[in-house]
Parts: structure tokens; sequence; C-alpha cells
DNA sequence: GGAAATTCCCGTCAACCGGG
DNA sequence: CCCGGTTGACGGGAATTTCC
């Protein structure tokens, strides 16, 4: 064996080794690439190489709908039947503070702050609720609790999340007459898809510091179809705005994936190369042996 | 320089799929 | 079965390139 061919020889077997290498990685990728159509994989390795998990990437719900809160926050509601300054002294203000505690939610961009219109204040709600009703052609339904009520409740037992709602069809008199349990319980115990067959209003307390009672639809459920737009197109927003995240997040994947692809084909072209490479000198290296060496020819 | 064509990016919709 | 995530398809607008 001539220098030159011992030469080929050690060239080929260093060629091969790193032939292995580019095999191994050749093979990693294809073994990656394999498993499309999803792109998750591919990002979430190399997430983790960059050490950044893809958690840090996804919309974090919680702040999608915060965000999305504190966009409505501004927006003030439209009182759709009654309004009644806060200068009325619907609550006093000992019992707004019990009120106004975490119990308050946004939906919708209102303000639903449970409003407890005590006895006193009735007749003032009442004839209010009365004049407003005339014209409505709606009975009014008044939303009261006896002064008794709030000896010795807490705004813990307030915080019941059906509260922000409140139907009643009793008289001032049956009122009076309610145990605080009892009331809570009327209260509190409506479960949300309740169906109300009476005359309700809807009480918040939005931003502009007013007490808004809107009129619910009896026979419906407990909101007002102004709040049941509201919800669906907030649900909406809130699903936009996720799947606009989404796609932003797919196509970044996408782009991942495609660079690995590109990646792939430059390695199988060099590999290609090689191959085309080796065979001819091994083409040459066989010609050159029949030639020095003709008896060994069959 | 400006119109037309092409490319890129983004948002949205709809279909599909997996998990609960 | 419903819900939420994923992704291909589509359309619109902005940016870039090409052509006259």
């Amino acid at each position: 064996m001539d220098n030159n061919s011992s030469n080929n020889l050690l060239q080929s077997s260093f060629e091969s080794q790193e032939d292995t290498d580019n095999e191994k990685r050749a093979a990693l990728q294809r073994e990656q690439l394999s498993r499309r159509p999803s792109y998750r994989k591919i990002l979430d390795e190399l997430a983790s190489e960059s050490g950044t998990g893809t958690a840090d990437t996804k919309p974090d719900k919680l702040n999608l709908v915060a965000s999305l809160n504190n966009s409505q926050n501004t927006q003030v509601s439209q009182p759709a039947v009654i309004t009644i300054n806060n200068s009325t002294n619907l609550v006093p203000p000992h019992q707004q503070q019990i009120l106004a505690g975490p119990q308050t939610s946004n939906v919708g961009g209102l303000f639903h702050t449970p409003v407890i219109v005590t006895s006193d204040v009735m007749s003032v709600l009442a004839s209010t609720l009365t004049n407003s009703s005339n014209t409505s052609g709606v009975q009014p339904t008044v939303v009261a609790l006896p002064q008794h009520f709030f000896q010795g409740s807490n705004s813990d037992q307030l915080s019941q999340p059906a509260a922000t709602i409140m139907s009643f069809n009793n008289s001032q008199a049956d009122l009076q007459n309610l145990s605080a349990t009892q009331v809570l319980s009327n209260v509190i115990q409506a479960p949300r898809t309740a169906l109300i067959t009476t005359p309700y209003y809807n009480i918040h307390r939005p931003p502009n510091n007013q007490v808004v009672m809107t009129q619910g639809i009896p026979g419906g459920n407990h909101q007002t179809p102004q709040q049941l737009a509201d919800e669906a197109s907030k649900k909406r927003e809130i699903r936009l705005m996720k799947n606009r995240e989404a796609a932003r997040h797919c196509r970044v994947k996408k782009k991942e994936y495609l660079k690995c692809l590109e990646e792939r084909v430059q390695i199988l072209e060099g590999q290609n190369k090689k191959l085309i490479d080796e065979l001819k000198a091994l083409k040459e290296f066989y010609t050159q042996h029949k030639k020095d060496y003709p008896e060994h020819n069959i």
C-alpha cells in the first residue's frame, strides 16, 4: 500500500468518525422532525436549552383577565332604570364600610357591590321606585333589610357571591319580620342560574360613586340583556386575546421548526457531498489498484 | 419617482385533538 | 361532551422590491 493510499484510508477513518457524529446528530434531528405536526417539542427543547421554560411564554390567564378587566374598568355602566345619588343616604356610612370589602366584583364593567337598603330609608327608595315604575309599567320590587339584620352580622357572611342580586317580593312588613338568617338565605342561596319570576333590581356601585339600580327581567336569569351582551363580548375578547397570543406562539415555533429544517438540509447536503467525494476516491483507488495489480483481477 | 408586485406580519376563524 | 390549546387557511395592511 502506497503513502497516498494509507493517507486516504487514515483520512477516511477520521471522516468516518466525523460522519458517525454527523449521523447521530442527523438521526436526532430526524427524530425531532418525525414528531410533527406539532412544534411544541422543538420549542420546548429550545426553551429548556436556553434555560427558559415555555411556561414563561404562555399567556397568564389571570393576567389576561386582569388586564381585560383593567381595560374595562374605565367604562361606566349605563343605569337602565334608576340612578340614586349617594346623597340620598341609602346606605349609612358604617354599613357601606361593611359592604365595601373583597366581595366587590367587577363583571362586564359593572361594580357589583351589594347594597343593602335599610328600613329607615325604605320610604325614600320605595317612592323612587314607584315613581320610576309608573313610566316603565313594572311594579317595583323593594330591596330591603331590617335594621336588626346588621346587628351581629359580619362581612364574611355578606361576602357570599350571590349577594350581588337581591330579589324580593316581600312587603315592608314581611321584611321587617324576617330574621337576619332568613334574609341572608334569600340572598345568598339564590343560584346564579336561578330563574327569577318576580321583578327585581340589580344594584351596582359604578366608579362614579352612585348607587345604580338596573331593572332585571322576570323569567330570565338574573342578568339583564345588557349584562349578557357585555359578558358575551368580554368572553369573546378573552378568546380572541388568547388566540392572538397562541397564533404568535405558534408562529414562533413554526419559524424555529423551519430553521431546524434548513439546518437539516445543510447537514444532509454536506453529508451527500462527502459521500460523493468518498465514492470518487474509492473509484479512483479501485482503478489505480487494478492498474497496479493486474494479477489480482479476476 | 411612482405604480405594481411581492413579501412579511398579524389577527381571526374554523377544525381538530386531548384532557377532564 | 365540553373546554381550551394548537395550527392551517385566509384576508388585510405595512414594508420592501421590481419595473417602467
